[in-house]
RNA sequence: GGAUGGAUUCCCGAGUGGCCAAAGGGGACAGACUGUAAAUCUGCUGCAAAUUGCUUCGGUGGUUCGAAUCCACCUCCAUCCA
């Protein structure tokens, strides 16, 4: 199976400016191209997480792949699939991100012996002169024909800066830049970017004559359509400090039945074949695939060692019992009482709720479990020496544990 | 620069002097049912020493016994005009 079928059957690709020639250079391995991404916080996520295994796909085929952080980019802020302005960022937020996003690509991605390449797009991007630029680039730019791209369509009734109308620019910019410098014949990345990188194409096309290509993955979206990778809380990040292993697995494990096939065909490197012999898997049996599922991408993100030791975890806390590895929580002396802590305290210092009144509230509810034993008195006190050793082990709802120790 | 409309809790959105910690919906959280799923039903959703107290309706100041609500100034946003 070639690549381009590969990539196909796994649902990855959405938009293709030129199905044929990007088979071609694929294929066998004579495309130079690039995926973007920009700074804009200090760990990359699940969404990057996808681009990062495209590249890693096609480097496999042979191809090269330039890694472009968009360091200069994220000064501006992309306006696509944004309803409002972004927050700007200082130099030194971005500057902090650009390091943070070298290491953890450097992990998933071979930069060694030219087979790969990281650039940031500061170096050419922060020099510009502003009047050569509108000469040079801008005047290759319609803004009647931009207006109409859809990224910016949605902004024409929130409000759209002219800071961020310049984005497509810069990131066309981006494409020719490397173009010229290292034969980058081809752009990658998200669907929401397509309009900023035909940009891209255009300009090649316009200014120096030559055909470039640019192709979509496909956005990462649930049933209900939202993206992936997302909870309450945030993004789930691949920096183990931001969201542990064990988060990471039970975010993966716990994904709707109607998005598990479709998770395991895109995020991870399992053959084909295998993969569809579990489409014909239904009701509880795709509990099995959502545990292939978040095995797999744990591995792939945060090793084996860390992945086994999620797994059993989850295992042994959903059969009831309870884990060696769990995430702790310390209490410490202070916030006894008189020698006692009530549950109320124990709850808000282990981090499982908010606050007090969040925690009354949950065990008001029949919510709270300390080792395996429902508290419905939210009075009730414990005594330091209870924490001693392995400590206990406090539940908030079904999914919510820490081992509280002293 | 001018005119108009607007800013309410996680989000949308009601509230135009006391009955307002603020309707309704969504989301989140908890419970039941399940398969660590979905759907459904129930509860709950500012904080706390908790039949009470404290802080909150863009910001600052004012009027009033009492302000999300009235007044002044400011900030930000949208629409139209330049």
């Amino acid at each position: 199976m070639t690549i381009f079928d590969e990539l196909k059957a796994r649902g990855l690709l959405a938009q293709l400016t030129d199905e044929e020639e990007i088979k071609e250079l694929i294929n066998n391995g004579k495309a130079v191209f690039y995926i973007g991404f920009d700074p804009t916080a200090d760990s990359l996520h699940v969404g990057h997480f996808m681009a990062l295994c495209l590249m890693k796909r096609l480097q496999m085929a042979g191809n090269k792949p330039i890694a472009l952080i968009g360091g200069g980019t994220a000064m501006i802020g992309d306006p696509s699939g944004r309803s409002d302005m972004r927050t700007m960022m200082t130099k030194e937020t971005i500057d902090h991100n650009v390091e943070c996003f070298k290491k953890q690509m450097s992990k998933f991605i071979d930069f060694s012996d030219g087979k790969a390449m990281l650039v940031n797009n500061a170096d050419w991007l922060l020099g510009l002169n502003y009047v050569e630029l509108l000469r040079d680039v801008g005047v290759h730019f319609s803004v009647n024909r931009m207006l109409t791209a859809e990224c910016y369509k949605q902004r024409m009734e929130k409000g759209l800066s002219f800071l961020e109308f310049n984005y497509m620019i810069m990131q066309s910019y981006d494409f020719l830049a490397l173009y010229e410098k290292y034969g980058c014949n081809m752009q990658f990345g998200g669907d929401d970017q397509w309009s900023n990188m035909l940009g891209g194409t255009e300009l090649i096309r316009r200014k120096l004559g030559k055909d470039a290509y640019a192709m979509t993955i496909t956005l990462l979206l649930n049933s209900e359509g939202k993206k992936m990778g997302k909870t309450q809380k945030g993004a789930v990040w691949l920096d183990p400090n931001k969201t542990t292993p064990f988060e990471f697995y039970q975010y993966w494990r716990n994904v709707d039945d109607a998005d598990v096939l479709k998770c395991i065909r895109m995020l991870t490197f399992l053959p084909l074949e295998e993969i569809e012999k579990m489409d014909t898997w239904e009701g509880s049996q795709l509990n099995q695939a959502k545990e292939i599922l978040a095995f797999e991408l744990t591995k792939l993100v945060h090793g084996e060692e860390e992945a086994v030791k999620a797994q059993e975890s989850a295992r042994a806390l959903f059969a009831g019992g309870n884990a060696a590895e769990m995430p702790t929580a310390t209490l410490t002396e202070d916030m006894f009482m008189d020698g006692k802590i009530d549950i109320l305290g124990v709850l808000v210092a282990a981090g499982l709720t908010a606050s007090r009144s969040e925690a009354r509230r949950a065990v008001e509810q029949g919510g709270v479990t300390v080792e395996n034993e429902k508290v419905t008195d939210i009075k009730t006190v414990y005594e330091p020496a209870q924490f001693a050793g392995d400590g206990m082990v406090v539940k908030r709802g079904k999914k919510n544990f820490k081992r509280v120790i002293m």
